[in-house]
DNA sequence: AGCAACCTACCTATTGATAGATTGAGCACT
DNA sequence: AGTGCTCAATCTATCAATAGGTAGGTTGCT
């Protein structure tokens, strides 16, 4: 295993914390480096730009996320529902943490370019995502506009579940505002 | 009228639409006075630190956003809703546009203390306000947690689906995704 | 030798903030 | 009426700290 390879690793996995708890505005290459145990110059080496290294953070976080989630007919409709939801659950309980993608979303008018097609494209694979799970509910015949609809008002809702219970009592706010969709 | 007024409330509407558009982190004193028309260090005459403008700005939000609220018993259940609805839907159409605290509950972890606690302050207050429309409906009879999860959840769909909705096409999302709250 | 990886040293631009001078309107006293 | 004092409001000039970024040297493995 190469050295490089987990160096740039580490940088991402220090960026994606910074991004998700503070936002893109809030760090620094300093304070990278000073996680990671490295100089500020080594990060130009692995990412040639701060919009650089974030767009590739974005990029990973997207792929792992969707990784996790997996194909949207592996499991009945309920798991896979209440498995999106502990996915953004899981998020917050790792340090009061955002999603990166909410955290990007919220910022957007104020990122690089780069970014702001990145942080898009993890919205619209979710919403995909999760078309395909309410349309596979066999139980109804929903249509695409029907479950179009569903989508967003459950990403919307967990979303905004991240920010209202980060400014509130934490998880037991999140489990609150979830507690419906689980049942 | 005092100038004075005058320039302190222009430098909170200054500083009001950077942070509903870019974050607290993204806008600087030179940004301010640019559109203002004043130098920098006039800013600091009116609020001594950044720390002071946004909690000044935040405080000043929750005020306005709640008095445009009026009382929770005003209106019939289903205005109110609709209402309160409305008031962020228009956040979201005056240029693209976060709820201010949204933007401030994304970026909690890197705020001064005194932001921290007047950004949580309006979502209490909120609460407290959707609480009550919550009970007054009078069909049928929910318990108070049962009206506070229904407000944490309008709450969160709301502050989530302006960040979705920014992220993709604009006012048209957010308006698919409240339909279902207003039929 | 060659190259990836990381370093030292430095640069320019920008940040929030401060000290102290200037302006001008309002008020008091003669 | 005119002179001088006060004070709010704004300015000029500058600060130390920090930002992202670059040039070029060092290290160590293959």
């Amino acid at each position: 295993m190469s050295s490089t390879a987990d160096t740039s690793t580490k940088i991402m996995d220090a960026a994606e914390g910074y991004i998700r708890t503070k936002g893109y505005n809030a760090f620094s290459f300093r304070d990278i480096a000073a996680d990671v145990g490295i100089k500020t110059a080594s990060i130009h080496y692995h990412f040639p730009s701060k919009a650089d290294l974030g767009a590739a953070v974005a990029e990973r976080y997207t792929e792992q996320f969707l990784e996790a989630l997996g194909p949207p007919d592996r499991y009945t409709f309920e798991e896979q529902i209440s498995r999106y939801i502990a996915a953004f659950r899981s998020s917050y309980s790792s340090g009061d943490q955002m999603c990166l993608c909410g955290m990007l979303g919220a910022e957007i008018s104020s990122l690089p370019e780069n970014m702001i097609v990145v942080s898009k494209v993890f919205f619209v694979k979710n919403l995909l995502w999760l078309d395909q799970v309410y349309l596979s509910k066999s139980d109804d015949n929903i249509s695409i506009e029907q479950a179009r609809q569903k989508s967003l008002r459950l990403l919307a809702l967990l979303e905004g579940g991240l920010i209202v219970a980060r400014s509130l009592d934490g998880m037991a706010t999140f489990d609150q505002l979830i507690s419906q969709e689980l049942a």
